[in-house]
DNA sequence: TTCATTCGTCATGCTTACGAACAAATGGGT
DNA sequence: ACCCATTTGTTCGTAAGCATGACGAATGAA
């Protein structure tokens, strides 16, 4: 009767409930297996509360009883833990030559990851994200309907359209509706995101307890990008553009065309201008990689190279600190996480600020970008299913009167 | 009986009734006086909850009747509002050269302005503060005690130790307790945000409903400044140095040694660069104000002076933009809101982003700042009364478990 | 074996909110 | 003048959610 009592009430799932419920799944989110006692304690919600909330969690299947907890004094308490496999969400990185999938239950766990080698046409991404999530799905032993939500990062923009913007990396990506493929072929809802975006939440999950709230993350690859975090939310501005810095007027002159067209900083930092820095100075490559093994036995243009480079980078960072204020700023991308130039970048910083700022290489590497599109899968997993978004936290400022 | 029934609920304020106050004060903040039925509609919640919601308020005293509704076909409606005299909240712009005073109800209506002229003594300005206190509050004709919170807005930053660091502008104001005078002298909970962020925040409320969420302020005057909005609310940064833009490498070269201490974008656009720039020029000018008097008047020197000036904020703009991506960029402080020098920026945008972006002028002028803390000081007001702030609405991020 | 401690349930009461019914007030139509 | 639809706002009964305190159960320590 109790039982039937609880189902009840819990049809329209009246708000306080919803409080008390997302207050139980944030602890167990963020402390693991507990038992009701000790739950109530840290909740400051009554025993009873919990036992009901329980109640329905375990009904829904979101938690499981996992054993007993003994050997304190007293009573033997039951213990309960999230149930990892109610849920999946799925981070999907579609990169120019590499595509990357991470599958993370519900408690923040990886339970899959692979990738796959892009096969070079752009019409096949939708077919290949299928795969990926099919690989992920059968090693993890999660049945597909378990999965909830999949996030897509890629490079550019995905616009309102669907398509895929700014992305010259991806050659005839921006004719497909590749919005829609994608949700049809992964058979879940979608979210996409920029990639450089997604390795900055990426970094920044996996830092995890030290996690500053202000955070930066800059990519050098073949084009440069940055991400921000502010207060744990990534900033992408009115038009979905911010950390678009390829533009900056740093390491070249901003009002010459070439600038107008390709971005200053992206034009001198980018992979093609550190590749033209280096043929200037007598050089010859045909990659980065190779500059970076010259660097390593000693050649002189590869050290001036990746010198002017830094200091142009060291620019970078003062703009960014000057701007938004981040606690540290993390390089990642192909180029930008060669720890080489991190430290180099670093050596700059002294020479234009005074205020000391963290500089440091990614340390997720090229892994950085799936883990943080896996991290907005599972955050919005658990923001629908257990947040309480309909209630608001702050009151706007009111109409100004005079 | 139903009044003491009520009165003694209220006692622990718990969850629920909070949100349901909040959710009609927050309506009557936006639209105005109405009729309990109407707010019943609005808010979705039941007549007489809000019957007794009003109850409450009205017995605190922040909601009164205010006549009836009548006209319309049924029974006549009692009109209640927000009791305008019910708490007010103070912004103070203390300035090098003026203080500034704006007092403001809790409905947000300006209800008393003032300034004064700055006696030069940084040591004089809690008294001073004071004394526009006193003048504001006797000009509404408020009862002190019903001064809810004041906002201090200064140049720098105010230090966890009470003292006002960076600000050289107010010579000798290091030394003092600052935060602490002024607590005692406005004898009330004060707040303290640097000026530049107050006046983004003036500029931004001043906006009204057309407000962006995204917002940048760029302050040019003696020295340069930014201050950001990201979802109406201020990015302060990690180290409350968001927006400290002077050191910017633009417009002069970032690793001479005079950028080192200076900075190189104030010493390129603040007032003392610009004054240089027109003397290298052939002109000779004790203020910048004189040098916009001689453009007027048609004098190259001075044409070629603010245009240069104007094509460094170009590049400062597309920064700005290129980091953060705002809606619109606002120019304020005494040579920024110049519409001279705005429009010769937005000139230059073109050819710099092919992206166009909204450049202004400020619309507030000198009184952005004061409108700011006041704006700061309403906001926080309606937040400590009437919101909810325990009730959490996103969940973070679980830790990454691999 | 006794006892303090802890876990979890039960019964009870308080607070909040809602819906239905109803009284009151009002304008329009006849 | 009268009726009626409409709207406002109150009263009353009911349901939901949570807290409190009592209580049984389980457990380790003395």
């Amino acid at each position: 009767m109790h039982v039937a009592e609880v189902n009840q009430r819990l049809v329209a799932s009246p708000v306080l409930r919803q409080l008390s419920v997302r207050s139980v799944m944030e602890r167990l989110l963020l402390d693991g297996a507990t038992s009701r006692a000790s739950l109530s304690r840290v909740t400051g919600l009554s025993k009873q509360t919990i036992s009901e909330v329980m109640l329905v969690l375990t009904e829904r299947g979101w938690v499981k009883e996992s054993g007993m907890i003994s050997g304190g004094v007293g009573r033997t308490a039951v213990r309960y833990e999230i149930d990892a496999t109610a849920g999946f969400a799925l981070g999907l990185d579609l990169g120019a030559s590499t595509l990357r999938g991470v599958l993370v239950d519900i408690s923040g766990t990886i339970v899959a990851q692979h990738e796959l080698a892009a096969d070079g046409q752009g019409g096949q991404l939708p077919a290949q994200a299928k795969l990926l999530k099919q690989i992920l799905l059968d090693a993890a032993k999660a049945p597909a309907e378990r999965l909830q939500i999949a996030t897509v990062a890629t490079p550019g923009v995905m616009s309102p359209q669907g398509r895929l913007d700014l992305a010259p990396n991806l050659p005839g990506i921006g004719e497909l509706d590749l919005a829609g493929q994608l949700r049809a072929s992964l058979d879940c809802q979608v979210m996409f995101e920029n990639d450089v975006n997604a390795a900055a939440l990426g970094e920044y999950w996996e830092a995890g307890e030290n996690a500053d709230n202000h955070f930066a993350f800059i990519s050098i690859g073949t084009g440069v990008g940055l991400g921000i975090l502010v207060d744990g939310q990534l900033l992408r501005g009115s038009s979905l553009a911010a950390g678009e810095i390829g533009y900056l007027p740093l390491g070249g002159d901003p009002f010459a065309p070439q600038s107008l067209e390709q971005g200053a900083l992206e034009s001198s930092i980018g992979a093609t201008g550190i590749l033209q820095r280096f043929a200037r100075l007598g050089g010859s490559a045909q990659t980065v990689r190779e500059i970076f093994d010259r660097l390593e036995a000693g050649d002189s243009a590869a050290e001036q190279t990746i010198d002017e480079t830094a200091r142009i980078a060291a620019l970078l960072v003062l703009t960014v600190t000057s701007v938004i204020d981040p606690d540290r700023v993390v390089f990642g991308g192909n180029i930008g996480g060669r720890s080489e130039l991190v430290r180099r970048i670093a050596d700059w910083m002294p020479k234009v600020q005074k205020r000391p700022i963290r500089v440091e290489a990614s340390s997720l590497g090229p892994r950085a970008t799936v883990m943080g599109a896996a991290a907005m899968s599972l955050g919005q997993m658990h923001n629908s299913l257990f947040s309480t978004l309909e209630v608001p936290g702050r009151l706007g400022l009111p109409t100004l009167r005079q």
